[in-house]
DNA sequence: CGTCCTATGGGACCAAGGTCCAATATGCAG
DNA sequence: CTGCATATTGGACCTTGGTCCCATAGGACG
């Protein structure tokens, strides 16, 4: 199913930790792509691949923190785990507050910072199946016309025809025709299934 | 709606710190209990208001930690806030990790510790709200017969009176009986709120 | 033993959902 | 102008869902 192999991304300054962390990284049969800063990395085509980012907090340029929220700001989803020698608490805090997976002070066990790694593929993969999951969705969502998109929440949120054809101003036939549509568009099996479809594009009440 | 006075629990062993900490929720008008141990906590009556714990980390006994383990295990749910003056950045990232909403370093700026503390409540107010939703529908879902307990994920996932009376070997008459009394027990309008009340009590597919 | 809950269904009947065929009207792009 | 997509609706017809009334049957409980 989920053959794609993961890749880590490693941004430090030093070149010496991006070739140690790239060779720790082979070792244990991880592909590894290293970056000397945060602008590098984002300049950079990164493969469309579960993984996971290692991160400086202290950079030239761009800090750490600055690149996880410019990541967030950009949609991008990937798990950061942070490592730094100079890092304080609140710096800790921040970055695990705005989601990091792993905040380690060097020196650090190479174990930590695998298993850290390996916590951050998971979430990756799991996030990624997310996506790809609401993106086929919103593509089906988006086949649906603007008479469509108007009976389907109303259809997910328990109407009967006839009333959504009295809000609507049509007749109740009508409504059954664009309601067959709007299950048939989104490939949707049962009203059940249709909801859960709703329910995952925020459409159902919010 | 929601008239419940909320109420902050401080846990600190220096009296000194405790009072302190008293007089300033006071002065913003909000009511606060004091413990100096973990231990004096647990063992103490609390009100079931929403609100928030105000925690030092290093404590006599039970480290805040250990409090905010103790209170995951035991389910009980109350943002907490970590307030320290001999923090490092592991044990900072320990709490943050097991869901603290901040973790303060003395000195700290009143204005950032109260400004924690309402979010923690707004936290805590949003939790309430949804275990008591949830609370409600178990109670309903309890009121259901074993059978009535087979059908409704079945209904719920989409199927057919039909497929599930063939499921059971039943009739689908049958089926349409106890189908109904699910409908009528747990209080739904409509196939699409069953559905709903379904996911809230993870009861859907998973 | 009688009563209540649960589970089971038959018959009747109505409401709601779904589909096929057909038709009209509007607006936009080639 | 002419298709094409969209929106609308009627008629016919079938499937599903939902509700009444009624009846049977087993197990639990007082």
């Amino acid at each position: 199913m989920n053959e794609i192999p993961p890749v880590v991304f490693v941004v430090d300054d030093e070149a010496a930790v991006c070739i140690s962390l790239k060779r720790l990284l082979r070792s244990v049969g991880l592909e590894a792509q290293t970056y000397p800063s945060a602008q590098e990395f984002l300049r950079s085509e990164r493969p469309d691949a579960p993984g996971c980012l290692v991160l400086d907090v202290r950079l030239p340029g761009l800090s750490g923190l600055d690149l996880q929220q410019e990541l967030r700001a950009a949609k991008i989803n990937l798990p950061v785990i942070f490592v730094t020698g100079h890092g304080d608490i609140p710096m800790s805090v921040r970055a695990m507050k705005a989601g990091a997976v792993e905040f380690l002070t060097k020196p650090f066990r190479e174990q930590d910072l695998l298993e850290a790694i390996q916590r951050g593929i998971e979430l990756s993969r799991i996030t990624r199946q997310n996506n790809a999951e609401i993106r086929t969705l919103q593509r089906r969502y988006a086949s649906l016309t603007p008479r469509e998109r108007e009976i389907f929440p109303r259809v997910t949120g328990g109407l009967l025809n006839k009333q959504i054809a009295a809000q609507l101003g049509a007749s109740e036939k009508t409504i059954k025709v664009h309601r067959g549509q709007v299950m048939q568009k989104m490939k949707a099996e049962s009203l059940a299934h249709l909801i859960q479809m709703a329910e995952k594009l925020r459409l159902s009440s919010n």
